[in-house]
DNA sequence: GCACAGATGAGCT
DNA sequence: GCTCATCTGTGCA
């Protein structure tokens, strides 16, 4: 392993919105025994458990699947929906079931991998969208509970994100008022972003 | 043990 | 825009 600059457990202890816009412009590393993937993170959103009716944690339900959210910020938590794996990044320290999906990434490492991975897709849709980027990257339910900031799943600093939107998250229809929350952030103008 | 919903994506109309 | 693939966790009997 070498230039391994993963970003320590202390960087994932600030606010989960703080968290969310800081990770735009990191690079998400896998690796894996068929190689390395990695790719600038360009989109995310926010759910907050106790307050988000969006969140699988809403109202503290605590159950085995949530159980990661309610560990020390900076974990891994996958989840499976329908065919597709989504992976997290925990936040809000012990007790408090907060997490960030990363939505999109923009490839950098592994491309030839990631896209015979996806079945050789354009570059530009390798991994715009939280299903398509576990794929691309390799991530499974066998990540789940592992810590960002070491092997063989890992964050480093990346390029610092010149402007940063944000807006209503996607997919969360019958989530009451909470779909309203303008919890989605990415990188103005990056043409990876899912939608 | 069983039924069902879900933070998606691909393919077809 | 609509359907469905296909899997895990949850809730309830």
């Amino acid at each position: 392993m070498t230039n391994f600059h993963a970003l320590a457990i202390d960087f994932y202890e600030k606010s989960t919105l703080d968290l969310a816009k800081s990770l735009l412009g990191c690079l998400l590393v896998k690796e894996t025994s068929e190689g390395i993937c990695s790719g600038y993170i360009v989109e995310t959103e926010a759910y907050i458990g106790p307050e988000d009716r969006a969140a699988h944690s809403f109202n503290n339900r605590r159950t085995k699947r949530t159980e990661i959210m309610f560990g020390h910020s900076g974990l891994v938590y996958t989840y499976q929906m329908h065919t597709h794996t989504l992976v997290n990044v925990t936040s809000g320290g012990v007790d408090k079931p907060e997490a960030i999906l990363i939505r999109a990434l923009e490839p950098i490492e592994g491309i030839e991998l990631m896209q015979q991975r996806r079945g050789l897709q354009t570059e530009k849709k390798l991994t715009n969208g939280p299903g398509k980027l576990t794929k691309a990257l390799g991530i499974t339910m066998q990540d789940y509970g592992l810590c960002y900031t070491k092997p063989p799943i890992y964050i480093t600093p990346g390029i610092l994100p010149k402007h940063i939107s944000s807006g209503p998250r996607i997919g969360i229809g019958n989530s009451g008022e909470a779909k309203d929350y303008p919890w989605r952030f990415w990188i103005t103008g990056n043409s990876y972003i899912s939608k």
